[in-house]
DNA sequence: GGCGGAAACTTATAGCTAGAACCTTTCAAG
DNA sequence: CTTGAAAGGTTCTAGCTATAAGTTTCCGCC
């Protein structure tokens, strides 16, 4: 391989990353304006997507990409506002177990229903969608 | 279609979502790495990294996907740090070419050879890249 | 030629996020 | 049993980012 063809392949791997950020900025933005109509903010939105059963405060925090300093943050919001309990952990007294309440269960069912329509991955075919999973997968490990 | 195939659809759509946050997180982890090792932060060196050439505020903005408002805020620090310049446009007296300093074009070259190294898209061969690149650019159009 | 709208950039402000320090509880080793 | 290290959560603080408002300049139009 000449030097010229790893400085093509370099920059056509900038540029990939490059896209990455792009796309992800598109799905952060359609998040944000179908937040915004529950009077969500996109963090809470996040969460509450997340939220598929009762967790910790880490496990939510691993799910939503960002520290448990944060996460505290997010659901100090959505506890004031009812949508979900902090509870005692029943074999563990350092965690606690974020569990959704009716008023939250029903705010999520709305918010997934608003999110699965119009999202920029639609653009994709189901089978293009596989192939999309299976090459992200391997690129970011879990 | 039944409501139960729409709604596999809709959970494998929402966890390609995911997805898609979790591989840009790994990409800014990387490029936050390699750049604190040149004493830059993240910002920092995404702009560095797409100053191809001589380009406005606005072209920078665009191509880092921020506010000009911040492109402000990251290439103040930049010119103090005397990285780049901010000339007058040539042909536009309310814009500003952004131009790269003798120093500046060294450093940016040390930033980019550290990034292509390691760089978590490597672990996809060059044809998996181009597929990769063609799904992203379909379902994030400019 | 002058006028109104729009673009480029900056400033000021508010909100979000990460990192470090701290407390409590758990677990493993001795 | 006790002791030390590690994990779960929270708080505090600093830094980054977006939004809104303001200034200068450009451009289309009358």
């Amino acid at each position: 391989m000449t030097t010229s063809e790893a400085e093509a392949r370099a920059a056509a791997e900038r540029n990939l990353c490059g896209l990455v950020g792009t796309l992800a900025r598109h799905i952060e933005g359609h998040v944000r304006e179908r937040a915004a109509a529950l009077d969500l903010t996109t963090a809470q939105a996040v969460a509450l997507r997340e939220l598929t059963g009762p967790m910790t405060m880490s496990d939510l925090a691993g799910r939503m990409g960002c520290e448990p300093s944060n996460a505290t943050f997010v659901i100090d919001r959505l506890e004031q506002q009812g949508v979900v309990e902090r509870r005692p952990h029943p074999s563990d007294r350092r965690a606690k177990l974020l569990v959704l309440t009716q008023e939250g269960a029903g705010l999520r069912e709305r918010l997934l229903g608003l999110l699965t329509e119009g999202s920029p991955l639609a653009a994709l075919t189901p089978d293009e969608q596989s192939v999309l999973q299976e090459l992200l997968e391997r690129a970011a490990p879990r």
